[in-house]
DNA sequence: GCAATATTGTTGATATAGTCAACTAAATGG
DNA sequence: CCATTTAGTTGACTATATCAACAATATTGC
């Protein structure tokens, strides 16, 4: 199997993975990017982020992530409080609309894994996500020490 | 797992896996992008396609491989000639650069997936490459027979 | 044989995703 | 107390992607 292969396998699933996804998005009527709900999706997960929190977390530039906020804000999808502590930051919540708005994209998103994975046994899809995780890290390797 | 972990996992390891493709490229000091390269790995995979041909392999919008031809012909990589029987259309081929750019490519991919695949057994790749094919291929269902 | 329809490739327009740099206000460290 | 760093923002730009409309050419059906 050749580098070429894997990769190749790769940006095609990826490709036809996102169409799916806008496809779900579109027929549940959900009209953000996908971006926009991988977002939402992270705040979700971990209410009161930073906006450098959530950069890092995802590994997108902090300017992306601070105009997909707007588009969000804009939504009413979520809301930004000043940090109790740091002058500086904020922290993001979603609100009773995103908390909504998460219940429909799963459900869409859903749809769209299923269809994705089709005919594989669970074993398998557990499997290959243990080793996307796994390639991704290899990709993004930890901090080294000082000394390096 | 979820569905959520699935596609969290591959949206992450196709961001991860461009970074690091894009930095290989660069270290290799190719200034293509990756969509640019792709193309022209399929031009010298099937030299010879139309136009079409190349949109309906890759599943891209033929406007965009237009566009991309037109940087790969501007950088003396790929030429174009008129197909023998339908004047409509074009016969792509690879240059001898062409040819030349796709082994220097071919070296920084591999410097990219041997980073991703660090510590996988091979036996483990060729499973992921072969769930990878087949999550592709369920979201392309086959075209339908007409009584569909 | 001709008109209607379909196809090929192109261009226009637009949206989405992503990155780098520079900036201001605030925090930290020496 | 001052130099440096950090958090978030904005400007500018590139890359990727899609839809629509078009002209030239091919095909189909009558």
């Amino acid at each position: 199997m050749t580098s070429d292969t894997l990769g190749d396998a790769l940006h095609r699933l990826l490709h036809a993975y996102k169409r799916a996804l806008r496809q779900a998005y579109n027929d549940a009527g959900l009209t953000l990017t996908v971006s926009h709900i991988r977002l939402l999706k992270g705040i979700h997960h971990q209410p009161g982020s930073t906006i450098n929190a959530l950069a890092e977390r995802s590994r997108r530039d902090k300017a992306q992530i601070t105009r997909l906020l707007h588009g969000l804000i804009a939504e009413g999808l979520i809301e930004k409080s000043p940090h109790p502590e740091d002058r500086r930051s904020q922290q993001v919540h979603p609100t009773d609309s995103g908390r909504a708005m998460i219940a429909a994209v799963q459900q869409a998103e859903t749809v769209a894994a299923e269809r994705m994975s089709a005919g594989l046994p669970a074993s398998d899809i557990a499997l290959f996500t243990r080793l996307a995780v796994t390639m991704t890290d290899n990709l993004y390797p930890a901090p080294e020490s000082a000394d390096e």
